[in-house]
RNA sequence: GGGAGAAUUCCCGAGUGGCCAAAGGGGGCAGACUGUAAAUCUGUUGCGUUUCGCUUCGAUGGUUCGAAUCCAUCUUCUCCCA
């Protein structure tokens, strides 16, 4: 059996870590507090684990770390297929090896389910899905339809299928998947991972704009930064090898060029499509964030931002090694 | 200067007498989320005391039981001829 599905003891360590929406300077306060705690860097980031995107998922670069140890980032070829339960397991693993080092291992990023799913220790199965199953699927829902889909999942699995929209063709075929395999459903394994304790003790910053525009000024400024850095070279980069960068190909800055690159659409409408994707990205981290519980918010803009951040982490017991941040 | 046409809700855009607070799209706002999550999906978008009432379709006036839709005048814009 996983060892995580049959944790029952309480949390494993403290964390901190940095949450929020894009482009509000998480790596940059998540720096500041490893240098001020002894810290390392773990990305929570779906994106930027893969190597080779590094300006369109704002990866940090060696300067802006300054030797700071970072895990998670920038380590995986971005052919390679990547999720959550991956993402946990590894996660998982580097933090124990921080902690053991005596080390404190803050959690930066974006991607809010991998953040939920590593503190709250989501127990995922061991086993991977079939890419073929999943291909079957489809098919079966091409031919059948999504009602007809969804009425399958009601069968195995009524009460998480009473919660699906039949449009939601993602969690439906997934919960197929699951249900038809070994029986136990995916409203069971749900309940029960929220009935665990919490995995990490850990300390969430969260950070944004207080007023909105201003965090859409801050996203569509750093598109614009993206652009002069080079973000054009890369896209087409991963536009050639779409096929095969699974995962990768879906980040935000770069799908949203390719009509650009196919000759399908000037490069200034699929610009204002990347700036678009990218605010409405921030409103759905922001939606996340806002009902993760327990989230300490800072003003992103505030001058004494990593003052207030860092009376959070000493008030939750973090032992500053340096007298400033 | 002459002629033709157009003005619709945040934007584009349908609507040619009652079924219109007004299709559709965009954008906005809100939400969901347990192995693709920077993904995917949903709801909402004139105001209000919300199975009903009020104010909207460039402006003003008119016709009509009834007008975004018809008429007159005005304003603005586009196009064509000079």
């Amino acid at each position: 059996m996983d060892p995580i599905q049959t944790r029952q003891q309480g949390p494993a360590g403290r964390i901190i870590v940095v949450c929020g929406p894009t482009a509000t300077g998480k790596t940059e306060l998540a720096t500041r507090l490893c240098r001020i705690y002894n810290g390392e860097m773990v990305g929570a980031d779906s994106m930027q684990v893969y190597k080779g995107l590094r300006i369109g998922t704002a990866v940090p670069d060696p300067q802006m770390l300054g030797g700071i140890p970072s895990h998670l980032i920038g380590c995986l070829p971005p052919e390679e297929p990547f999720s959550v339960a991956d993402y946990v397991s590894r996660a998982e693993s580097i933090i124990g090896d921080i902690l053991r080092r005596n080390a404190v291992p803050v959690v930066c990023g974006g991607t809010g389910l991998y953040i939920s799913s590593l503190v709250n220790g989501i127990g995922f199965t061991k086993q991977k899905t079939t890419p073929d199953r999943r291909i079957e699927l489809q098919q079966t829902w091409e031919e059948q339809g999504a009602a007809a889909m969804l009425a399958r999942l009601a069968r195995l699995d009524p009460e998480y299928a009473a919660r699906l929209h039949p449009n939601d063709k993602n969690r439906i075929l997934r919960a197929l998947e699951e249900s038809e395999r070994d029986g136990s459903t995916l409203a069971q394994r749900n309940a029960a991972s929220r009935a665990r304790p919490p995995r990490f003790d850990a300390l969430l910053l969260g950070l944004s704009y207080p007023m909105r525009e201003d965090l859409y000024l801050r996203t569509d400024a750093r598109v614009d930064a993206m652009l002069s850095a080079g973000l054009l070279e890369e896209a087409e980069g991963v536009y050639q090898n779409r096929q095969r960068y699974k995962t990768a190909a879906q980040a935000i800055g770069y799908k949203e060029l390719f009509p650009y690159f196919a000759g399908e659409q000037t490069l200034e409408n699929c610009i204002y499509a990347l700036k678009k994707a990218t605010r409405n990205y921030a409103k759905r981290q922001l939606t996340w964030f806002k009902r993760t519980q327990g989230v300490h918010w800072l003003d992103a803009d505030a001058s004494d931002l990593s003052c207030k951040a860092q009376k959070l982490a000493d008030a939750a017991g973090f032992m500053p090694i340096l007298p400033y941040g």
